[in-house]
DNA sequence: AATTCCAGAGAACAGTTGTTAACTGCATGG
DNA sequence: CCATGCAGTTAACAACTGTTCTCTGGAATT
C-alpha cells in the first residue's frame, strides 16, 4: 500500500536528506552544539530560511540524525544476537560485524559516540532511549539462551547493558583506527574480542 | 623549595583559575567546540582580550581543563587499586569512591565524559593520553595481584582498559542520577557493582 | 482552467563572534 | 628610586549568527 509521493513531497524529502547528510559531514570535526543552521544550508546550497521548512533547530535535526544512525544499527544488533554457533564464534562474528559497520557508516558511529554525552539534552535523551531499546532486545535474546537459566531479570538487563556499552566502546575504537594501518585495526579487534570473551566467561560462572 | 609567588603572578593565576572555573560552569550545558572566549571572559567579568594572556584559544583552555579534571582523579585510582580486602569488598569500595567523586566533582566528570569523544581533537588526545596512563597504572596493580599469575602482558592491559572504561561508564551513570532520588542512585550503584563483579569472575576463570 | 498551497529565495535586523592595535597602571628587579 | 615588564583595558574591525517578513514559481487540488 505504498502511495507514490508527489514530485513535490519527493523533492522536499530530498532536500531534507541533503541537510542531514551535510550536517553529518560537518559534525566530523565539531559537536552538534556548535553546528550552525547557516553552515548546513550553505553546504547544501539552499537559503538559510529553507532550513525551517524541515527542522525547528539544529537540535531538532540532531534528533532526526539519531533515528537515522541508530536505525541503521538496529538490524545489526538483531543479526548479532540471533547468531548461531558457540560463544567464541559468536563473539568473533560480532566484532567482525561491528568493524564492518564502522567502515560503512563511520559518520553515524562518530555522531552517536560524540553526542551520547554531548551538550544537547534532547539528543542525549533520544540516544539513551534507543540504547535502552537495544539493551532490552539483547536481554530478550539472552533470556532465551540456556546459559541464562536461573538468572533473574535485573541481572539479565545488567548484562545486556554491559554488552551494549562494550559494543559502543569497541565501535569507537575501530573509528579511531579507521585511517590506521591494518595491523592496528587487527589489534583493536583482538582486544575487543578478548574483552567480550572475558565478559562471557564471567557470565558462565555467574551463578557459581 | 616552594618559592612564594609575587603578588603579580598570584593574581594572574587567580584570574586563570577563574577562567577555568567559569568555562567548566558554562560547559555543563554545551560542548567545548561551541564555547566562545567572550562567553568565558564575560562570566568572569574581565575584558575579552585578557583571555589571550592565559590561553591561545578555547581548545587550549580545554586541554588545561583535562589536566585539572583527570589530575583530581588520579589519586582516586591509586586508592582503589591499592585497596585491601577480598574481591567483593574492593568492588563495593570502588563503586562507593566513584559515587563520592561524582558528587564532589560533577562538572569535572561531565567534562571528561563529554569531551572524550567531543569535537576538539587536541582535547580528545589529551584525555586519551591520561586514560592510557590510568590503564597502565591499573595494569601494574593487577600484575602484583596473585590472581594474575600466568597472565601475559597484553591481556593484563586489555583487562585494565576494561576496568577504566567501566569506571567512566559508571561515573557517567552516577552523573545522570545526581538529581534523582536516592533509590535511583542506589540502583545505579547496584548495577555497577554487579557489572564489575561479573568482570572479576571472568578474570578469575580466564585461564581455565 | 482557475485556485490554493507551500518549498525555497531574498533582504534585512540586531546581536554575536575572534582578533588586532594601542593604551594604562602597578608590581618587579636593577 | 627609577626603568622595565606585563596583566588587564578600551575601541574598533569584518565576519558571522538565528530569526522575521515578504515574495515567487510551480505542483496540487478543485
Amino acid at each position: 500500500m505504498s502511495h507514490t509521493l508527489g514530485i513535490r513531497q519527493a523533492q522536499k524529502q530530498k532536500t531534507r536528506q541533503s541537510l542531514l547528510d551535510a550536517a553529518l559531514g560537518l559534525l566530523e570535526e565539531q559537536s552538534l552544539s556548535s553546528l550552525g543552521l547557516r553552515e548546513v544550508t550553505r553546504e547544501v546550497g539552499v537559503a538559510p530560511t529553507a532550513f525551517y521548512r524541515h527542522f525547528r533547530s539544529t537540535a531538532d535535526l540532531g534528533v532526526a540524525l539519531v533515528e537515522e544512525a541508530l536505525g541503521s544499527l538496529h538490524p545489526m544488533i538483531r543479526t548479532i544476537v540471533s547468531s548461531a554457533g558457540d560463544s567464541d564464534q559468536r563473539i568473533e562474528r560480532a566484532v567482525e560485524l561491528i568493524a564492518r559497520h564502522v567502515e560503512t557508516h563511520p559518520a553515524h558511529v562518530r555522531f552517536i559516540a560524540r553526542e551520547r554525552h554531548g551538550g544537547v539534552q534532547s539528543v542525549r535523551e533520544a540516544i539513551q532511549d534507543q540504547l535502552a531499546r537495544f539493551a532490552e532486545e539483547v536481554k530478550v535474546a539472552l533470556t532465551k539462551d540456556p546459559v541464562s537459566a536461573g538468572w533473574n531479570d535485573d541481572d539479565l538487563l545488567m548484562l545486556a547493558n554491559l554488552y551494549v556499552d562494550q559494543m559502543l566502546m569497541t565501535a569507537s575504537l575501530f573509528l579511531d583506527a579507521l585511517e590506521a594501518p591494518q595491523e592496528e585495526r587487527q589489534r583493536v579487534a583482538q582486544v575487543a574480542t578478548r574483552q567480550m570473551r572475558l565478559i562471557s566467561i564471567g557470565r558462565e560462572h555467574w551463578l557459581d
